[in-house]
DNA sequence: CTTGACTCCGTACCTTAGTACAGAGTGTAC
DNA sequence: GTACACTCTGTACTAAGGTACGGAGTCAAG
């Protein structure tokens, strides 16, 4: 299909990592081991997007556990289209849910830099810990 | 100042973590140690909104380390408010980059539910990957 | 045809964030 | 006034997600 020019070591840096990691997203089924004609791995383009892609979610807070959920949406031809739609459905409330309460701590903060853009002591009391709680914050 | 009708067990109960947890997030200095009148911790309901604040933080993508820092921003007042606004705005930025990751996230999602829904067959190749590359999916 | 950078696999080690005891003390309800 | 549930400190263990290392093989430039 692509043809791979990296080697694992070419394409852990184009992807920020360490060579390791490629190695240990191969082993938990995250990257797929591509055919070694030759003893080396060798990767394409996309790999490097795919490892990104891992790092972002990452710190958006999927594990690598339900990343590796995502892509099986992707890449799993066995599974029928309405299970591939319910899972998405999943995977979308839950970011939806992300949103709202990362929408809730930006607003709080928010209210913090304010106050001091103002020229005001910085609030003595920030209402970030009640901007989870329900009712308040929205 | 707040009167402290828990007990740690009844804390953790009410955060819905285990006494360990709540322990560990004293030894970490996420939850400040009560004043032990009696050689057993007492806490009020503020403790419990705290360590409902540090999981969700958490699933949204911060570390303990983080999430003290977040608090630090509220509590330390040897900070100056330029200080407290630099910081707050620094995590401002944060927060509004993962919104816009979690957006692209939602909408790569969303065209696999959108085409299931419309009777089609799920698509063969999902854009998920592509969606924190620059330029795309937005 | 050798030298240096790279790869292989396997194992061991590390950090973060808990979780699980062990052994001792406490507080309260009956 | 004694069970029993709870708390204390401390140490050890776990799981996730890597990171480092040892010893051996390989490729490509000079």
């Amino acid at each position: 299909m692509a043809m791979a020019p990296f080697t694992i070591g070419k394409l852990a840096r184009a992807a920020g990592v360490g060579v390791e990691t490629v190695r240990f997203y191969e082993q938990k089924g995250l990257i797929k081991k591509p055919p070694a004609q030759t003893g080396f791995r060798r990767y394409a383009e996309d790999d490097a997007r795919r490892i990104r892609f891992i790092k972002r979610a990452q710190e958006l807070g999927f594990t690598l556990k339900e990343i590796k959920g995502l892509f099986e949406l992707n890449t799993n031809p066995r599974t029928t289209c309405a299970d591939v739609k319910r899972r998405a459905d999943a995977k979308l409330g839950e970011i939806e849910q992300k949103l709202r309460d990362l929408r809730k701590m930006k607003r709080s903060l928010a209210e913090v830099t304010e106050a001091c853009g103002e020229g005001k002591q910085a609030l003595k009391e920030c209402h970030i810990l009640d901007c989870f709680e329900s009712g308040k914050c929205n």
